[in-house]
DNA sequence: CTAAACCATAGCATTCCAATAGGAATTGAG
DNA sequence: CTCAATTCCTATTGGAATGCTATGGTTTAG
């Protein structure tokens, strides 16, 4: 269940950009120098994420990338479902009659993807973003000092 | 989020394996044309199996497979866990600085590790194979009819 | 005009996956 | 004792996906 390579810098590029919103664009290069992820690969991630909307970018000198929306209205699940590019969907062939072991995978395979469904769609990328500030702990008390 | 091959393999094997436990052994060959799994790669996979303790094997003519415990002791996560061959763990790199990008995906891999986990934990071979058999329905009543 | 940036496609190296090949070891049947 | 059936084991293959690079086009500020 382990994220690829082309996610895993996506969600640390979108996270980087959450902390400039929604001030101005970034460029590729500084981007991938300041998070250490390689240039080209990066471009081609930060392409993928602007034609699924998730960025708005502006050409030419002096140009760079910014999130096209709020932090906090983008759920981590629609990030990873653009990158991991997964359809999940290729069941439903219809009535072919399926042994009980291909209904249990079936089954197995439905309930997974419930589960991380519901997680990744629970979290925004604000809340993400913050959660990782504070060093991975989910909800620390904001009235401590 | 899909599992591999050889996952989804082994656990039709199972699934139906745990149908005739607790009686004899059922051959590598039957089972794969019962099943319609190719031949040569189940075996491998049953010897996955049974060298993570989920399978008796009785070698010789005559031999054959069948489930080691009783398929209500049988997690369907561990199954899964040993054929998909996870190791997830290759964090702990003890103390290297991570940048809250770094730390926003290993937060996201643990929650997804975590919710798997429970999915695949909570539910026995038995149940299982008692919910393919019904169909695909998690809990038809037991008092229809 | 020109340099800085994004945009786009093609390609490469490596790894992983699914599956097979070929045989060694073991055992039951006759 | 011999033979056939069966599990056990290792190596290998073909193909796809992954991770990344090369190259060049397009747009725009100054």
């Amino acid at each position: 269940m382990i994220l690829s390579k082309r996610t895993e810098y996506g969600l640390r590029a979108v996270v980087h950009l959450s902390r400039l919103w929604p001030h101005n664009f970034i460029q590729s290069k500084d981007l991938s120098r300041e998070e250490n992820l390689p240039a080209k690969f990066l471009e081609a991630i930060l392409l993928t994420l602007r034609r699924g909307d998730f960025l708005e970018s502006k050409v030419g000198s002096g140009g760079g990338y910014r999130l096209s929306r709020a932090p906090h209205d983008i759920r981590v699940g629609e990030i990873v479902r653009r990158l991991e590019g997964r359809l999940t969907v290729k069941d439903a062939s219809g009535s072919e009659e399926l042994s009980p072991g291909e209904i249990a995978v079936r089954l197995i395979n439905e309930k997974l993807t419930e589960a991380t469904d519901e997680v990744l769609d629970k979290l925004s990328v604000e809340e993400l973003a913050e959660q990782a500030a504070r060093g991975g702990h989910p909800q620390q008390s904001m009235y401590y000092i």
